[in-house]
This record gives C-alpha cells, structure tokens and sequence, in this order.
DNA sequence: CACATCCGGTTGCATCTACAACTATTAGGG
DNA sequence: CCCTAATAGTTGTAGATGCAACCGGATGTG
C-alpha cells in the first residue's frame, strides 16, 4: 500500500497550542507600533520611515557614505527599491551619489547636510513613540528576556 | 530668559540603553519571518499573505461570513485596500458579496469552498515556515515569555 | 420630521512596490 | 588571456497602496 501523499499535503503542521496566537500576536503587535510610528512622522509632515532607514545607516558609516548593497543588506530592502528610493532621497538634496573609485559598477551614497538635518527631525517624533509604546510598557527584565528569544529566532 | 524651545525640539528622547536596539531587533526578526512566509507562499505558487487572513477571519465566522469593516478590524487593513482585496478575491471566486439586510450601506463577505480550499492548500506551507523557524527555536518558556511581552505592548 | 453628521464602502489619481529584463563591470577558471 | 558567470545597479511595466473626494444609507438632535 502507498502512502497517501494528498494526506500529507493537505495534512495540518503539528504546532504547539499556543505557537498560532503568540505568532500572529507577534505580527500584530509589531505592524501596529510600526503603524503608530508613520502615523506620528505623516502628522509631523515628516517622511516615511523607510526614509529614516536608509539615512541613518548612513549617518552611522564611515565617512557618512555606503555602497547601495551595503544599505540593501542593512535594511532588507531589494536593490530595485533602493535604487528608486535613493533617486527620491537625492530629488530632495538627502543624499549625493559619487562614482565608486574601486568598482567602476557600483556608486557611493552619502548623506548630506540636510540628509542629517532631516534625521534630527525624525529622531524625536520616532523616539517618542518608542518610549511610550515601547520602552514604557517593559522592565529592564522584559527587554533582556525580549531580546533573548529574539536573538533564536535570528 | 526663556526656555529654548529649539533643544527641546531637536533634544532625543531618552531611551535604555537596550531599548533602540532591541526594538530594532524586533523590526527585523519580524519582517524576516514574514519575507519566509511570503516567499514560501510565493514558491509554491500560492497568493499573498494578506489573503490567506482575510479568507482565515472569513472561515472562523459563523456562517462564513462577515461586514467588511469587521475584516478590516481584525486585520488591520485600512477600508479602501480592503475594498481592492474584495474585488480580487471575489474576482477569483474565493468569496462572494451579498448586499446587507440590516444596512444598506454595507455588505457581507462570504467564503466560498473554492475559499477554504485555498486556505487548505496555502496553510500547510504558511504553517510550516512556522514550525521551523518560529516554534522549532523557541522554548515552551519562550512562548510564554514572549506572549507575556507582547501582550504588555497592546 | 428636517437637518446636519457620521459611517460603510467605492473610486480617481498619484505614489510605491514587485518582477523581469537589461547594461556595465568585475571575478573566476581553463 | 579569453570566455563564462556572477555582481551592482537601473528601468519598463504591471500590480498594489495611500490619500482624498465622493455616494448613499444610517443616526442623532432640535
């Protein structure tokens, strides 16, 4: 007699009991203070977070400036997203692309005067609502034990 | 002398130490996981996630049906995407649109069995990138701490 | 019951994202 | 060195999302 694969394929993973609503608790805790936190930049009339991302990461480089693979690995961002996302970055004078001296293929982006300007702007509207949606509401306990089971699931 | 406004605009939030970096460890696990689901779904020539909770919260409601602000409820999607998602779905025969008896305004989304069996067919392989890498690494203390945390942060 | 207001839902339009195809350059193997 | 393959980045096009304006139908207040 042959296994029946249309079971198998139909069949239900085994998941623990609680493993489904922790999960999509997950999910919706996480999507819902990432909601709170474009909502608070859009009332500020400050762009989106995606925006803040990529200015950060190269704010926090050597030199101020990245290969835009550099950027993509950083921010799961797609290298086709990023390439538009950099035009508009450079369409508001955030950031310059330079020619790569030692990859004829690629450039360099680096963040302007204003790109940092800009990201002054954004830290405390985005830092509010950390504190109070997010560091408000853990001890020190939580966040280490938070950081632990994260770090298992890297 | 005044108070200078400016500091105080362009002051950081005060934040633990752990706190930016955890959360920002959160941000990332969190879309990973969900890029594996995607993916998966993708590679097995399945639709979207987003489909899979609307047909989801249409299947666990009694009579397999719902208003379309209860789904938006439930699955956070704002009305005018909703609306657009409907129209897919019912595009594909997934569900049907009834008019609404007691409101003339609304509708009732009803699964189809063409519905739920999509939902079977696309759950084994949303449930299996949960078990390996959700519930695989993570303890049953794990799941408990983390459903503690997170319900803190509703 | 008349009026303004609110609410569920849809739609036009602009923006953004996904996918695949493409260019240009670098890297690797015989 | 040459040829192939891999990599960095861009772009055309289609599909999805966000915003604001809109259309009834419901609700509340005088």
């Amino acid at each position: 007699m042959q296994p029946d694969v249309t079971r198998l394929v139909f069949m239900k993973p085994r998941l623990r009991e609680h493993t489904v609503t922790t999960w999509a608790r997950l999910v919706r805790t996480e999507t819902t203070l990432i909601d709170q936190v474009q909502k608070a930049l859009k009332a500020a009339k400050l762009p989106p977070l995606g925006w803040y991302d990529v200015l950060l990461e190269l704010k926090r480089a050597p030199g101020g400036e990245l290969r835009q693979y550099e950027i993509g690995a950083q921010t799961l961002l797609t290298k086709y997203n990023l390439s538009r996302l950099v035009d508009r970055l450079q369409r508001e004078g955030l950031v310059e692309r330079h020619a790569c001296a030692e990859d004829g293929r690629g450039n360099l982006v680096r963040i302007t005067t204003a790109g940092t300007e800009l990201l002054q702007r954004m830290w405390p509207v985005y830092g509010a609502v950390l504190e109070q949606q997010f560091e408000r509401r853990l001890s020190v306990d939580d966040l280490l034990a938070l950081e632990n089971i994260l770090q298992k699931l890297e």
